[in-house]
DNA sequence: GTGGTCTAGACCACG
DNA sequence: GTGGTCTAGACCACT
């Protein structure tokens, strides 16, 4: 029996981030920083929107849209389960997400008049707790 | 009398950011990369939206919102101009930004998986283009 | 100003596959057929809804795959666009799936009997609508 | 008195097909391949529960199944017999399903971006390992 | 006008 | 019980 613990995840209304994005990230995380691993279950759809206080089918949407990119895969009547990891991606893809990102990124910190060094420690600050699959 | 040069900015279809946030990131990197100092002119609302073949409106409000965040301030009949360098957010806004761009960065690259080492050196490489101002 | 032609599509009531998986497929065999190129112009959510008498936010939900998978990109107030064709996903991703598809053609098709010849012809015959961009 | 072996099929958890497809296209499948004909006998629904580590109700909606298409039929008191081949559809119903597999496999393999040929042949082979009573 | 998000509730297939 | 789909309608941001 697969166990199914209340995850560590939490709403935040003001956060400007849709709902569905922020219980993505969450779950993304838990897997990235390995508290959750392949074959681990999920609370079920009913059971986290009750957690989160949301609407099932808001939880539903984050859950399908993991499943969609690999990270969870999800079985009918069983309940969702964390995926094997796996390179998806072309590497093409990869740097093009990379760039992205970090356009964005340098976007919404640039205004921010922080010194380039601090906004360096809280990337690795930030990076450190995941310690990549190439890595582990 | 400031001259009024058009600027080097352009709008990308494919960017996922919306036309009213690339323009006013593109100014704010011009400022913060000195290309633009307090007291230049901006082009005028009907102007760069004639150069950059879009709705007069959507320059009109990008420039509202650069307005009231302090980096630039209208004169009456003159148009737009450069504000002077001054703090425009409470430290309290600002670590409230830098957490969230953190917390969406991380999260669109957690699963690229690329090394830590290599993420933090291209943000480092971002950064280094725009901190003339702050190693001036 | 792109056009914005009503599209060749149909839902099949009797189909097995949901109404949203439907738009997918004819969507996606448009763009893999040439009668939608890149920058061409989808219908609207609430305009191709109308068309197949569904509900906008199924359209909405295809939609939004579509552009998860990348084959066409939303710009808020403006529409959805097709967009370029381009390889995201990795060689062995696109293996896998290739085996799984390949898998579950084969059972559902091993036990109606047809001649192995019978159903390659269809295969090809379909395949030969599609020319691929390698051999475009 | 007919043998019991123990079938050679497996349930795959990562398989997106639910259990109970699983095992009807693995059942169908050793009997298109011959190495079930017609009078075998087919493990009990307790035995194949316990050998797949499923739940028998499971089991028993696929034999349920399997005998309303006219795979196998129940003699009472003995347990599930392999039938005697004949048409178990209609041609119109066979011709239907031909077409959704087909629909569905097009969608699914469109966007992988191989050759025409590559596919083909991949087909081609599959199906040959499932051609001996046609060609017998 | 455009797409995107969220809520609410119904219905289905699966185990 | 589980997840998946569809409908209906509200609200928001963008152009």
């Amino acid at each position: 029996m697969s166990r199914r613990p209340p995850l560590m995840l939490q709403i935040v209304t003001g956060d400007p981030r849709p709902i569905t994005r922020q219980i993505m990230d969450g779950i993304k995380r838990l897997i990235a920083g390995g508290e959750l691993v392949a074959g681990d279950a999920l609370p079920s759809v009913r059971g986290l929107a009750l957690q989160l206080s949301i609407n099932p089918n808001t939880v539903a949407k984050a859950y399908a849209e993991l499943g969609a990119e690999g990270w969870v895969h999800a079985r009918a009547g069983l309940g969702l389960f964390v995926a094997e990891q796996r390179q998806r991606l072309s590497d093409e893809e990869r740097g093009r997400r990379l760039d992205e990102a970090l356009d964005r990124f340098i976007g919404d910190v640039i205004g921010l008049d922080f010194d380039s060094q601090t906004i360096l420690d809280r990337v690795a600050a930030e990076l450190s707790n995941y310690a990549s699959r190439k890595t582990a």
